[in-house]
RNA sequence: GGAGAGGUGGCGGAGUGGCUGAACGCGCACGCUUGGAAAGCGUGUUUAUGGAAACAUAACGGGGGUUCGAAUCCCCCUCUCUCCGCCA
């Protein structure tokens, strides 16, 4: 959520910058600022009723101490009228209150200067690609061929015992992945960043901070019975672990990361595009997650577009880095790196990681602040990234890898998986 | 799931209708004191909104109600603790 005080000084400022995301802000906006107006008004008028009241009351108190009961009577009745006044104010005030809380949900994140205005995909810019595609002199077979032929992963089970979407990996396809998230894990860890098991569930509060509600209500998976919400990623409960928190002096750099399953129920998508692992309503993710005073977030972004590339490289996969334009970019972000892998067999590149600053747009919501040199409190900076989401990787380790004869595994792994080929 | 007891400031803990945004203690910050430190003394120490500021308003788990006035009374919800039940 943007801050109020933000759209009260740089109205222009956000409308321009959201025309990147083509979005037209400006009748929101309007109409926001308008409100406010109204709000500021009221809420004055309000509260100087309040006042009043609160002075009549404290001379009752007196009065009735003093044995003076006529006056104080006299005075009980003078309320009446203050008192109806203050109930119809305060239901407008609230009501206006509401209206504004309720455009300002509809207010996406302003894009950061670099990003390029654009509607969708089409108009990402390609920032690096590293390496060269993998060249076969056979042809090769789409993952889905080939965790059926090694017996890895067995998709028709898991629509047995779940449905769709929610896969078994067995044998050498559970220690591959299990293998992936470790050694994800300690590559997290060496970059300093604290392991954390959250819970895999959340409540209300947390998916409204993080901002999977109120609009994505339908993106996850929601047990009425306790009202609780399965987490889409890791960054719900972590991120949250901030939830109204004032941290106590800027010198604070916090540095998380997690691995969870994650849950999407992905209604509407359906196709090609959905084929193996490329889109699962269960699947395995590591999570980075920052806290950072705004001074210090273009540095920790790169240092998480570092980590990402770094595990690439270590993994020996071919990708390359696109900065996401104002369209593509998620509700909440401010600037998007994603990270995709080449898939020959597949003829197509796989999203494996997204980087995202947030910048305050999170932490308004959060109430996530630090004191400031000043002693007042600040906002904070969020950032996150997948490092990395394990489905895709998975396809193209056995895709990019694979031999006549089986898959090789990437030597930065056979410490964590206890075989080096797949056969 | 059943029964009971509770949720007050960074922490401990008072407070059953008004002078309580909150005693007292601890902690913390600054100052005095000191050769230096400790002790002692003094001052300060929540957050949000509006305001240039003075200041005003709101908040004692959350929501609603009673009242001129609620941390204090009533209702609903929620969380924690203890005992019982169940259980990896």
């Amino acid at each position: 959520m943007l801050e109020i005080q933000r759209i009260r000084t740089d109205k222009e400022g956000i409308i321009e910058g959201l025309k990147k995301r083509h979005f037209d802000a400006a009748p929101i906006v309007e109409n926001i600022l308008e409100l406010d107006q109204e709000w500021r008004t009221k809420k004055t008028e309000l509260e100087s009723i309040a006042a009043e009241m609160n002075q009549i009351s404290k001379q009752i108190g007196l009065l009735f101490r003093e044995g003076k009961q006529e006056e104080a009577n006299a005075a009980k009745a003078k309320t009446g009228e203050l008192k109806s006044a203050e109930a119809a104010l305060k239901v407008t005030v609230d009501g206006i209150d509401t209206k504004i809380q309720d455009l300002m949900y509809q207010l996406p994140n302003v894009p950061n200067d670099l990003v390029k205005a654009g509607k969708s995909e089409e108009d990402n810019e390609i920032v690096e690609t590293h390496g060269a595609p993998p060249a076969f002199n056979f042809v090769a077979k789409p993952h889905w061929e080939l965790t059926t032929q090694y017996n890895l992963i067995d998709f028709e089970l898991g629509v047995k015992i779940t449905g769709a979407g929610f896969p078994v990996y067995r044998g050498k396809g559970a220690k591959l992945q299990r293998a992936l998230i470790n050694f994800f894990l300690a590559e997290a860890d060496d970059a300093g960043y604290e392991e954390v098991i959250p819970p895999h569930m959340v409540n209300e509060a947390s998916a409204i901070a993080t901002g999977q509600l109120p609009d994505k209500e339908g993106q996850m998976y929601h047990d009425s019975r306790d009202d609780l919400y399965l987490i889409p990623t890791a960054e719900v409960p972590i991120t949250n672990m901030y939830r109204n928190v004032i941290l106590p002096d800027e010198n604070f750099s916090v540095k998380l990361t997690g691995y969870t399953p994650c849950f999407r129920r992905e209604a509407g998508s359906y196709g090609s595009d959905v084929r193996g692992l490329n889109r699962l309503h269960q699947f395995d993710k590591v999570e980075i997650v920052r806290l950072e005073h705004p001074d210090n977030t273009e540095q920790a972004l790169n240092e998480m577009v570092d980590h990402v590339k770094n595990l690439l490289e270590k993994l020996g996969l071919q990708y390359r880095i696109l900065r996401l334009c104002g369209g593509d970019c998620g509700f909440t972000s401010a600037m998007t790196y994603d990270f995709e892998v080449y898939s020959a067999a597949q003829d197509k590149w796989l999203e494996v990681s997204s980087v995202s600053r947030f910048d305050t747009f999170q932490a308004n919501r959060l109430k996530l602040r630090f004191k400031n040199a000043d002693k007042k409190t600040q906002l904070c900076h969020t950032l996150n990234g997948s490092a990395l989401a394990l489905p895709r990787i998975m396809a193209a380790l056995l895709e990019n890898f694979q031999t006549e004869d089986g898959i090789e595994i990437p030597e930065v792994l056979h410490a964590y998986t206890g075989f080096e080929k797949i056969s």
